[in-house]
DNA sequence: CCGCGACTATTTCGTTTAGAAATAGTCCAG
DNA sequence: CTGGACTATTTCTAAACGAAATAGTCGCGG
């Protein structure tokens, strides 16, 4: 959130939802309203941010939050300091592969069909950003976290490609493997060679 | 974690844990005890899996978790129709690059470096993880996705250092910028472009 | 043979995050 | 002047995380 603010604007919490569902979307999480309102309220109890009540006498008035100067010092130090954890990926898409025992292969083959083009897709919008920031001034480094989003959805892309084509092959392995009844046998290795 | 047990292994809380954090450290998640130990208890209460204590006359007895039939059933008919939602990738570093204004560049450098040596050794990981199940029967869709992930890292440990080559320009894009008092206009201006 | 460290195994608990819906005002087009 | 889309915040429940507590087992070195 603090992170958000530092570009120096005055916004609301709807409008840092709908920021962050616009520009993170490709390399981070879309934080709920509830989140996003439990933070903010937090910002301004540590005088990192303050609020303005921009209409109503009403108990719901819209609020603008802007950042303070304690917290663009906070979202340096944080920048500095708050250790990088390993990206996190969770990709249902490989998960079905992983447990492709389970699944029958034509819809294994469509689902990864159906990846590849959205990661195509993807990538067409992550492009799409990249034309509209990309001679914007002060707007380098969401630039190029863009044009990286762009590339990555073509990885994407092409390892969806590169393991449908390795598709028939696997099925073929598993289906010999379960004729020899190897599935529980095998497991029980690999468990042995984990240990 | 039925699709865990749909190997056909008789496994507890403990193994499937263990199990979870190697083999879907790639792509998934690790569940946390708390939530594999409570699926377990839904699971054996719905009939997709029955539990044989082991040991104890104790309270916390060992207890070992064996899918069912019907649990086979509803492996397959989750793989069959469970919407399969976009990837979810939550990454910090590249929210950092995002945020590379509040940061000092030399710091940018060094975690985009970072990132780029643990992403090799991950692909190192990987291939190894590969080498040791390819020529298992019964792996095939495993052994896959594990050739997935090591291109994943290496695609990943190639995007940094394009990054890495890309950051002194950004930089000094951001200075010159800064010096013409553009940050705010310009995120002004494209939050009308979003609108 | 005993005690100590590493590993197996499960439970507990507080916090965080997700997700969806409820509530309500605003603004514009027809 | 009204219905629909959008802005804006709150509320509630469920899911997930994460760390620690609890406790049994197993091997090994003194």
């Amino acid at each position: 959130m603090l992170g958000l603010l530092s570009f120096g604007e005055e916004l609301s919490g709807y409008d840092l939802k709908k920021w962050a569902n616009w520009s993170l979307r490709f390399f981070y999480w879309a934080p709920s309203y509830s989140q996003i309102y439990g933070e903010l309220r937090k910002l301004e109890d540590l005088g990192f941010a303050v609020s303005r009540v921009v209409n109503k006498d009403d108990i719901r008035g819209k609020r603008l939050y802007r950042i303070t100067p304690a917290g663009e010092e906070a979202v340096a130090r944080w920048a500095a300091e708050a250790p990088v954890e390993p990206a996190v990926l969770k990709h249902g898409v490989m998960l079905r592969m992983w447990l492709g025992h389970a699944s029958d292969p034509a819809m294994l083959r469509s689902m990864l069909e159906q990846h590849r083009d959205e990661s195509e897709k993807m990538r067409v919008r992550a492009a799409a950003d990249v034309e509209g920031s990309e001679h914007e001034p002060g707007w380098a480094f969401p630039t190029m976290v863009l044009r990286w989003s762009e590339r990555y959805y073509a990885d994407e892309r092409d390892r969806a490609e590169t393991m449908l084509a390795e598709l028939d092959d696997a099925v073929r392995k598993q289906r010999r493997a379960r004729r020899r009844g190897g599935a529980k046998r095998s497991s029980e290795e690999l468990r042995q060679r984990r240990a």
